[in-house]
DNA sequence: TTACAAACCAAGCGCTTGCTTGGTATCGTC
DNA sequence: GACGATACCAAGCAAGCGCTTGGTTTGTAA
């Protein structure tokens, strides 16, 4: 099961707007916009001009703006959980796993859903304390996963470091990925990236 | 030469404002609203409020109120880079060199400058484009220091990956923690995530 | 064709924002 | 004790903000 077809299924559970729908670009462009200026420089008539129509018109699809970055949020949670589930369960070892949710997260990270994952990461203080919790319930979902593996490796010995610790480290490192990586101008690739990675972790390539 | 020495010293150069000075006082508290609330979320009516004066004030002491954003990100920096530069000058080899910068940025941000060193993190976007190259400039220096060392580790072979992908990844991974790591409340002293950091890059504890 | 809901526009309201202005204490200095 | 600089207050302005409102167009299905 590849990226596309996850999206497809979670489009029909209607866990994700489709792309080409109206909620889905403007979703788009307004991940464009909260990272690029950050979430409160981002005025709705931005957001509306964005996507071609009047700033009042905005509020006949989303109650308020708030709800629009909560929506943001939500929904790539959704899709990058199940993508990186899916990597996951295609992997065999536990290194091989490891090295699977790495490169996902890349992905997730520098790819098409890249500007989105910025917003998580840059713009959780602007979420009501509400909304705020309901992320983060979604947030232990996919930081489950990586536990899962991680813990694995510890039994296995071929970690050193405490899972928790090493899970967080590894978040903020990957993250921040967003803030100087260019692999159109660059050599390194995302699978050399990857690379960099693990072996930073002193785990040798498979 | 320790800590307060430096910033003695920093602030006899006019680099720093002295903690007790007005203006050292409206800085330390500008960055406690700006990581709590974010930049553009504290008004000047906040600013002026945590200082006890009237928002019209503030513009005797600074011209506008990114202004005051840039004073907190470029006097910290000049801070933590002169730490920093004294904790890697005490330490001998390469690897108790950057043993020496992993613990000295963790309590950067961890510390005392911990709240203007999330600023810095995460409110680089709020900054003019000028504004925005002139404390560059300043991380620049700070970023030299780094790959001086992890240079220096990759020639001796201690090292599999590349210097300046390990820094951005440890930049990223130790400014993190900034989110989630809370020394009162937990086990880990700075000195065992230090020890976790070291370990997950595969250095064996000196 | 009719009926009705969804999608959108044009206008603007009420409020908050960063910042300005004119004036007043407070202070060290000669 | 007069003087100038520094630090501050009280009041408010112009602009921009999120969001509302009343009405019009568009799409869909009987």
């Amino acid at each position: 099961m590849n990226r596309d077809d996850i999206l497809q299924s979670l489009i029909a559970d209607n866990l994700v707007s489709a792309p080409d729908s109206a909620r889905g670009r403007l979703l788009r462009e307004a991940a464009r916009l909260f990272r690029d200026k950050g979430y409160e420089r981002t005025t709705v008539r931005d957001l509306a001009a964005a996507v071609g129509i009047q700033s009042g018109s905005l509020f006949h699809h989303f109650r308020t703006k708030e709800e629009i970055l909560k929506a943001v949020m939500v929904e790539t949670i959704r899709l990058n959980t199940a993508v990186m589930q899916a990597a996951m369960d295609a992997a065999d070892s536990s290194r091989e796993k490891l090295r699977a949710l790495v490169r996902a997260e890349l992905e997730s990270i520098n790819g098409q859903t890249g500007e989105a994952m910025a917003v998580l990461v840059y713009e959780w203080r602007s979420l009501s304390e509400t909304s705020r919790a309901e992320v983060l319930k979604l947030r232990d979902i996919y930081e489950a996963l990586w536990l899962e593996v991680l813990g694995s490796l510890k039994d296995e010995g071929a970690l050193a470091a405490d899972p928790f610790v090493v899970r967080r480290m590894l978040m903020g490192a990957l993250s921040w990925t967003v803030t100087w990586y260019r692999p159109e101008r660059g050599g390194l690739t995302l699978d050399g990236l990857t690379d960099q990675v693990v072996a930073m972790l002193g785990f040798s390539q498979s």
